[in-house]
DNA sequence: CCATCTTTGTGCACGCGTTCACAAAGACAT
DNA sequence: ATGTCTTTGTGAACGCGTGCACAAAGATGG
């Protein structure tokens, strides 16, 4: 049910490696702080250093894009913000919905990175009807039920889904239904696509267990890795048996 | 990622490599909702179905943590949700402290998946003191100087920052300086951290930045590719020189 | 116009991560 | 017991990403 054939057929678009397609913004961060700066060139050591990576990293990225640097001078900062920003597809407009209005729906409506980037917050859809009309970050919330209409009229092909996981993947099939191709999604949940639709996941929890992963570890080898087993016994649980001798998982969605 | 000389020395703690630690979480949520539908065993198959993973990766992850499973059968789910647990930390108890709390930071209070595995909000602090007593997610909101102090006294080693990008490497500063060891930044910034601090950075606007890539490149494929130069032309600026020779480009983005 | 010095662009090697494919292990039926 | 059938665990091959190290390019000064 879940994912099923979710290919990413190596994404690698025009020659534009995956992995450096997830620095451009980076660069375009570090880049646009200089051009307010008036900073006219940088080198490559430079830039790397305020994105916080390996110059001879960002050189090869760069050269991924073609040459855009002068040899002993360094690069142009204008002309790099214009070809990064070309690249990444932010000199054209590009509406999006939020669905799902709650606390983090909210949040999002109001980052102001939303729309000062070629991204336009152009409705926030919730299923609620106690909500229609309410605005939120100055944008009337709609209702779930005019989800395809806004989809189609405003041609929105980038979704935000912020609702509850439960809610998630049918939200997903009506926004994939509807012509959005790409999605971002903050529900804790697997979703499944279509071939030809993006999805990206951002997930508080996986985040925070994966620093607690290395927590853990470091705390360990202070301790010398001396612990046994510092919580209850591992206790091979019965095939069939019950749930935990703790019985905790606190029911509905923990994570 | 931090910046400067993160090493970052193949985090490979026990031999478990970090890609591996990453999907942890992932098939631990799997198998929280399988206990919970009372299933006893499960193929690697269907967990990896349930995921969103090849069956094979999800077999050599678990082949990391030992053989927990059984030819012929599958895993045991009660046994191998309290394996994964373990490996992850999650059967201690995490205190964390979330900096910042405005529109993110409150959503991030009130984000249920926060308490509910191991994670407990041990305070919420922000640097205005109109705010400080305040209640949010049940929780007063206490001021930034007390933050060394609350730090300390209640052990935490998890910080979240959800503050302005201005003041997140100040904050982050202060919260290693306390005693923090990993972080988990929402501001769009790079965080500078001494070596043994870990930072995972979620960062909405570098997602969208990626999707709007990939969606530029679908749409560019549909119009067979044909497209010269769709906005305006590069007009590389002159080495040195001035900016553009019109002085265009757009300010196509301010932060 | 030549020499020197800086910085880019990249060939190459290495290591990690992914995937295939299959032998080993065990459940289950007879 | 023995055979069959399912599913794990993993050896091996492959591809991607990273970083080193250096030659080529060009600016700059004499």
């Amino acid at each position: 049910m879940a994912t099923g054939r979710n290919h990413r057929p190596a994404t690698r678009s025009r020659g534009i490696p995956e992995a450096t397609v997830a620095r451009l913004p980076l660069y375009l961060r570090a880049l646009t702080a200089l051009s307010e700066r008036s900073v006219p060139t940088v080198s490559s050591e430079e830039l790397a250093a305020a994105a916080g990576v390996n110059s001879a990293k960002l050189r090869k990225d760069f050269s991924y894009l073609g040459s855009y640097g002068t040899r002993g001078v360094g690069y142009d900062v204008e002309y790099l913000v214009y070809q990064i920003s070309r690249e990444l597809g932010l000199t054209q407009d590009w509406p999006v919905v939020i669905v799902g209005i709650g606390n983090l729906g909210a949040a999002l409506a109001n980052y102001g990175g939303f729309a000062s980037r070629g991204f336009r917050v152009a409705a926030l859809i919730d299923a609620d009807p106690a909500m229609a009309g309410t605005p939120v970050a100055g944008i009337p919330v709609q209702h779930a039920d005019e989800l395809e209409k806004i989809v189609g009229d405003n041609g929105v092909s980038i979704g935000v889904i912020s609702t509850p996981a439960g809610a998630a993947q049918q939200v997903c099939d009506r926004l994939v239904a509807a012509g959005v191709t790409s999605i971002l999604n903050f529900a804790p949940t697997v979703l499944s696509v279509p071939d030809g639709v993006d999805v990206r996941k951002v997930d508080l929890s996986i985040e925070l267990q994966i620093l607690a992963f290395h927590e853990q570890r470091k705390a360990g080898e202070d301790a010398t890795e001396s612990s046994p087993d510092q919580a209850a016994p591992p206790v091979r649980a019965a095939v069939g048996g019950r749930k935990g001798p703790d019985g905790d998982m606190p029911a509905v969605m923990p994570a």
